[in-house]
DNA sequence: TGTACATCAGTGAACGCGCGTTCACTGATGTAC
DNA sequence: TGTACATCAGTGAACGCGCGTTCACTGATGTAC
């Protein structure tokens, strides 16, 4: 609980009202889980009324009001909760890379991550691609997580290369081109009936190809793949 | 003008009333130039008001709904016109991959056609993405216009290959990767001060390598690359 | 060439709907003595 | 254990603002004779 102390505190102040009884802890969580529901539902942020929210969440307008500032505190809320798994996993990666396990199964464990992790709460994802378009404080923490992501993968793939100069570079446009095609499938495969639905296995199968061949063209690499 | 004339006069019967005078013909085109404006300046289309909108164009509320069935009628005449280019030169990369150009030439060319496509109106392209993440018309139409540059590449590079069984599929994940990246440029790298920002060309270069090293290591390819 | 009439096009104030937000009130929980 | 009071939390009708859309009117262009 400490290590997160100051930032959840900061998050309260400045979107959302401390809780003091559980009562309203609980107002808090039936509100979040409504609002991941509707979402995952295929609508979009703007599209969620306050009134529908608080009917899914069985709440009142003045329950949601009393807990968060406004209607835009709760989608950083939820933003902020996604990324803090993100940012787990992201160090986690890091560590992964570390190891010294060879670099194809590095890559693929990488790709398999940012596969599994678009599988989950798609309509948050997609809602939270729609705002980074437009509200810059959501694309500045969507920027600041890729970073951190990028970085950890430079640290962890720095041993299985001989020259370093390129990597960063090489290591931001495969990150690039992997969650831009998870992207391209969480808005195009989902309600659309194209028959071009890939499995996750086989997209990240494909997508391990693609970095693996990006990196051997582009970097002089230590040891087969 | 013939091979064109039934899709536009559905696309003005749908959505824009046929002008009979130059009069009218110059108010929808100042009005159409006053969108794609103000989108290149970062605005969204739920940002953008039909008071803003016509203002810009040196047009009246009214003269907009002469022209307009509604707001969302400008944007789908947008789509089509950024898109009937798009198709243009989904039939011009098909027919250079078909001239016998060696493999790397072909994927450096369609990719510099992505990239440079991508320079261009990125105002409309982003408020489109963000269209197309609710509405399926919006979202069908783009569809439709991958499936025409993959068919058409999968066609072209059929002889570069020993064995086409899986060239639909490596095409599929390239073409999304390729525009995934691109988006990602679009929404992240234009506002923020991330110093993260790849010019062009070199954009050009890594994802050509990526969809080179990805083809190399997915599929029987003919000659050397 | 001129006149009368019809159609096309432009104008912008006014309308109205949707939805986020407020607020006066009721009820629940906690605390002091 | 009971009572009085303070604070926290929930309720939902009412408000009000923003913005898309309409509509009655004026002006411009085209056509018939």
């Amino acid at each position: 609980m400490s290590p997160k102390r100051r930032s959840k505190a900061r998050v309260e102040l400045e979107w959302v009202k401390p809780a003091q009884q559980d009562r309203s802890r609980d107002t808090h969580a039936r509100i979040v889980a409504a609002a991941e529901r509707l979402l995952s539902r295929g609508r979009a942020w703007s599209e969620l009324t306050i009134a529908d929210l608080v009917a899914e969440a069985n709440a009142s307008v003045g329950a949601f009001y009393n807990r968060f500032r406004d209607k835009d505190a709760l989608l950083h809320v939820l933003q902020l909760e996604l990324y803090a798994q993100g940012a787990a996993t992201a160090v986690a990666a890091a560590e992964l890379a570390a190891s010294g396990a060879p670099l194809d199964e590095l890559v693929r464990a990488f790709v398999a991550v940012a596969v599994g992790s678009y599988r989950e709460q798609r309509g948050l994802r997609r809602a939270l691609l729609v705002e980074m378009c437009t509200n810059t404080v959501f694309r500045e923490r969507a920027i600041e997580l890729s970073k951190q992501t990028c970085a950890g993968l430079v640290a962890g793939l720095a041993a299985h290369v001989k020259a370093t100069d390129r990597l960063a570079t090489v290591i931001d446009v495969a990150h690039r081109f992997v969650y831009g095609a998870l992207d391209q499938v969480l808005l195009y495969d989902d309600q659309a009936p194209t028959g071009r639905k890939i499995a996750d296995a086989q997209l990240t199968e494909e997508l391990t190809a693609a970095c693996l061949g990006y990196l051997e063209r582009s970097l002089p690499l230590r040891g087969p793949t």
